[in-house]
RNA sequence: GGGGCGGUAGUUAAGUUGGUUAUAACGCCGGCCUGUCACGCCGGAGGUCGCGGGUUCGAGCCCCGUCCGCCCCGCCA
């Protein structure tokens, strides 16, 4: 992995005194050297990862990105070297010349270059290094803050981990631009400054010098764009492009991140997924040596929802949602009675021994809260020996009900069966939690499929915002299925669109659609979602006005790179996969970004800045 | 906009009921060491307790404000 391409073939002798060891030129890397090599003379780059320092023997491990290399400083080696190796330091940046030397009988297991050590004949400090605030050789236990990581962001991604990332990011890449372009798709460029558009993401604005107090805004995606590419006739396009969304950050959220772009013409969903499933299993192959099977499995929104509680399950582990809605009804017990939904959780018997009472109440309490779904508690059952309930509310039941209920969740004597009872909403995304909580409490994972992929379909078109009212879900060009057009007018909320989502181990890594291309059907969506004549003119004019001239049935997807190399790599952030990544208050601690502008650059773009809360006016 | 956690030596952390010289580990510096590989041994230096204000005889610790980082909700595909 990542080798680094030899400067020189071998090293020649030393005939010039002082001749440096840079014009040189690299022999290997310091990950390549093995036994076969030994009495070869080499040149090697790097920097001082560790140093042992035994008085008449001083050992540096030295490293570049390919790995490391043992190097041995001696008096009777090299005299010269052995004096100035004393000088040696972590992160010094040198050069070596030396002889391979097989270890022999004292090789280091550890070490892909183990076998070997250099024997130096002649050291060369590039430049020294200060001590560095957090230490890159101690990599698989870095002790450190993420502020005193991002300030120091070059010595951060000087740690090996991190450079695997980013060389594994940098295959993703390659790899992709290599397949798409193998499977016919043209790589085009669309602009960063673009129009602004209200609606959707927030947009970072760009002040327009040549026209004052007017402002391009960044695309948060190439969307319009792509499609206008469909109109002209540059049939399947593909880009690895960059987005920009004034949105607070996540942990999974950057304010810039990577898509891999693609649109392509007369398409279907099927038409979509093809292509892109053969892009993800050739990634999965070729970086990662895992052999994915074709087709990847799908699933409607609506059976998302109702086995898993989210759009994007994680379907690594079970534990499925179980409707017992019906059951609910007539079971004596008001709380279910009452709720227009009831749906549980199903905890085997080998995991539900680890529910204590406190435990239960502990999980309670996370349902309630606002960011767990809000829902007003969590009702709880074991299930006994003979079938029967041990639980606060079994008094309230019939034993009919709860024998069905145990059915239904397939509970085993042992299992601990629990229950949401709300509205639609807070069922789901209380349960949806719970079944997140208890998979890494009760560790689910152990032994799960390390890779699940899934499309989700058949999105709503709209659903209501924080006012009741209907937006578009993906945004306005979606196309609704062709056979739920007919409640466009009479009711939006049935409406499924052709709309869908690739999801990975529970995160959501892309995500596209079929669009419109019918000014009828545009028309009636544009209505159902209340936009004026007025509001589509000034918002879609160009998109409706190409529209005009031929559109051809187009639709496509938008993979988010960034995740994909999250998951990838086994990240838990996307700064682990984004070089210079911003804070969640989106600063650059190295860089000192976003600052002041000055006051000669702001009167050239006609903006004058006001006051900051508590500052005065003037 | 909201909730939670955190900020003490270069780094990571401990710091009791508010009490006299603020601890430890790693790192760093000096010395010794020819087979280490997270080398070892001996010695040493190193502090704006995030910042500002307050309470107090006395504040790392209590109170108010503020800045920064992380996680989450809202927001965002």
């Amino acid at each position: 992995m990542g080798a680094l391409s030899p400067d020189a073939s071998e090293a020649s002798p030393i005939t010039t005194p002082g001749s440096s060891i840079l014009e040189r030129g690299r022999t290997h890397d310091c990950g390549s050297l093995r036994g076969a090599d030994a009495g070869r003379e080499v040149v090697l780059y790097g920097w001082v990862h560790r140093r042992r320092d035994l008085g008449g023997r001083i050992f540096i491990d030295l490293r570049d990105r390919a790995g490391l290399t043992q190097v041995v400083f001696g008096p009777d080696i090299n005299e010269d070297a052995h004096q100035r190796a004393d000088a040696l330091r972590s992160e010094h940046c040198i050069g070596v010349v030396g002889t391979v030397i097989s270890r022999a009988d004292n090789q280091n297991p550890n070490m892909e270059t183990g076998e070997i050590e250099v024997e130096v004949s002649a050291l060369e400090v590039f430049s020294t290094s200060e001590t560095p605030p957090f230490s890159v050789a101690d990599d698989d236990r870095l002790d450190t803050s993420e502020n005193i990581r991002l300030k120091y962001r070059y010595l951060d991604l000087r740690r090996p981990s991190l450079q695997r990332n980013f060389m594994l990011r940098s295959k993703l890449a390659t790899l992709t631009r290599q397949h798409l372009a193998e499977e016919g798709f043209l790589e085009l460029e669309t602009p960063f400054m673009v129009k602004y558009t209200p609606g959707g993401a927030r947009n970072f604005l760009v002040p327009s010098r040549l026209n004052p107090g007017t402002f391009y805004a960044l695309a948060e995606s190439p969307q319009i764009f792509k499609q206008l590419f469909m109109v002209a006739g540059l049939d399947k396009y593909f880009q690895i492009t960059r987005c920009f969304r004034d949105e607070d950050l996540r942990n999974d959220r950057q304010p810039e991140f990577t898509q891999i772009d693609v649109e392509l013409s007369f398409a279907t969903p099927a038409r979509v997924f093809a292509p892109i499933e053969r892009l993800i299993q050739r990634l999965w192959s070729e970086a990662l040596g895992v052999e994915l099977t074709l087709p990847l499995p799908r699933m409607t929104w609506a059976e998302a929802m109702g086995r898993y509680g989210s759009d994007k399950p994680d379907l690594r582990f079970g534990l499925e949602l179980h409707d017992v809605t019906e059951i609910g009804k007539t079971s004596g017990f008001r709380v279910f009675a009452q709720a227009d939904y009831v749906k549980g959780l199903c905890v085997p018997p080998e995991h539900a021994t680890s529910l204590t009472r406190s435990q239960l109440d502990k999980l309670t309490a996370f349902v309630k809260k606002r960011e767990a779904g809000g829902a007003k508690g969590l009702a709880w059952a074991r299930v006994q020996e003979d079938g029967s309930w041990k639980a606060p509310f079994a008094k309230m039941m019939t034993p009919e009900s709860m024998q069905a209920i145990t059915t239904r969740m397939g509970g085993a004597p042992g299992a601990v069966l629990l229950f949401v009872a709300d509205d639609f909403e807070t069922t789901h995304t209380a349960l949806c939690a719970l079944r997140l909580l208890l998979r890494d409490q009760l560790g689910l994972l152990d032994g799960a499929p390390p890779w699940r992929f899934l499309w989700v379909t058949d999105f709503p078109l709209f659903e209501r915002n924080e006012k009741g009212v209907w937006v578009s879900s993906h945004h306005p060009f979606t196309s609704p299925k062709p056979e739920h057009v007919q409640y466009l007018e009479s009711d939006p909320g049935k409406v499924l669109a052709n709309a869908y989502d690739l999801v990975l181990n529970g995160n959501e890594i892309g995500g596209g659609s079929i669009r419109i291309h019918s000014s009828e059907i545009q028309a009636k969506v544009f209505k159902a979602l209340g936009l004026s004549p007025e509001e589509i003119e000034a918002k879609f004019s160009f998109l409706l006005e190409a529209f005009r001239y031929g559109p051809p049935p187009h639709g496509g997807i938008a993979l988010g790179l960034d995740r994909v190399a999250m998951l990838a790599a086994g990240a838990s952030s996307l700064r682990d996969v984004i070089a210079f990544p911003k804070t969640q208050r989106g600063h650059d601690l190295m860089t000192r970004c976003p600052g002041p502008a000055d006051e000669a650059q702001l009167a050239e773009l006609f903006i004058r800045h006001r006051p900051l809360p508590g500052e005065d006016e003037g």
